[in-house]
DNA sequence: TGAGCGATCTTTACACTGTCAAGATCGGGA
DNA sequence: TCCCGATCTTGACAGTGTAAAGATCGCTCA
């Protein structure tokens, strides 16, 4: 029989989860220079280096992180892109509107994702999963608009990395305020993102 | 009269210039990651403390190290494309070739330069006047291409802001090795830049 | 000339970080 | 039932940024 209060059980139950959940929110909103070992461990109301029996290092924690971001990410790329007309262009807007849309409501997020800690994502290969297949999205609208005949049949690889290209550094610039500070909005950010992938789509036309 | 070795010293002499130079090849080296207070103090042969009299803060001494790198861009962007045709569509090229090269040649400066410790620039003018200026080339090619009818009359600062995007996210994902570590050369880099800028200055003709 | 004053540098101290090492507690399978 | 491994705790250490206060210098002005 487990009692509802856990508070004063030496385990913990589902420490993982917690210290996860814990990460993912000070990191949202306080970003991850704010983002300590002591810290998540203190909001599970659990001693420091209990989060060592979950998380290798504090680079293993991170890599979590940023593997549930690729999974959002991944996630609201699809869905935006099924809610839409079966038009090539609409479509391949709506992706890469969904990855800066994505990007500017998530910025400490986002950033932590393509941040220096994880350059080298060979470490964790379930991050590398998740960022190749929220990748897999954006490649998907390539191949389905060369197979439409809506753009050109050049290497598909080329092309997927010029459209993702595109919409990461509109992203990274939006948030990191480079346009000025009406770009961190979603609106204006949509906005940017729907003339930058419509002049690119252009481009790719056959 | 000065004596050669300076090794006794009291006052350093030129400290901001050594502590700014060591800062420099630290980040060059080993990251941002392996920058430290008190490490550039060392290389200065200077107590640690000694370089909170030239920079207020941490934060200030990286973004220092930052406006020199985006005077380095500056530089390296004008450059390549001052030696470079008068065709609009290869100057176009070559200023957002030379961006991805930087980054390439550069990677733990260029991600210093748009690191999330200066997502507000708005601290350090100078900072942002650097990478004002760094951008300045880019709109200016920009607004060259229009003047000589190359490319559409729409708000050129869309455009820029379009193109600008393209290369940073270019160089954002090849330092991070999300198109394999082949991107992360110089001369791969180089022809991923060719092939989308080429795409989208397609889209942006008239 | 020289006295002092502000800029420059040093010393000391503190809170906070990641992580190693060793012990305490628990729960499930033999 | 007992014990062993997973889980959690306690304690320690070196390294970090930086506040506070003192030491040393060189330039200015009387």
């Amino acid at each position: 029989m487990t009692d509802g209060s856990r508070a004063k059980r030496y385990h913990h139950g589902d420490l993982r989860k917690t210290l996860l959940d814990a990460a993912l929110e000070i990191v949202r909103t306080d970003g991850a220079a704010a983002l300590t070992m002591r810290g998540v461990a203190g909001v599970a109301k659990v001693s420091h280096m209990a989060a060592y029996h979950h998380f290798a290092d504090k680079g293993a924690l991170v890599a979590a992180v940023a593997e549930e971001g690729f999974r959002g990410l991944r996630r609201e790329m699809a869905e935006r892109t099924e809610k839409c007309p079966d038009d090539p262009r609409a479509r391949f807007r709506e992706t890469g509107i969904a990855y800066v849309v994505f990007a500017v409501k998530n910025p400490n997020l986002f950033r932590v994702m393509f941040g220096p800690e994880l350059a080298d994502m060979s470490a964790y290969p379930d991050l590398q999963g998740a960022a190749d297949a929220a990748f897999g999205v954006m490649q998907g609208q390539v191949e389905q608009s060369q197979a439409g005949y809506a753009i050109k049949e050049d290497d598909s690889r080329q092309i997927g990395v010029t459209a993702w290209a595109l919409v990461h550094g509109l992203a990274m610039l939006c948030i990191d305020r480079q346009f000025g500070p009406e770009a961190a909005e979603p609106e204006q950010a949509e906005r940017l993102a729907y003339a930058a992938t419509g002049a690119l789509f252009r481009g790719l036309r056959r």
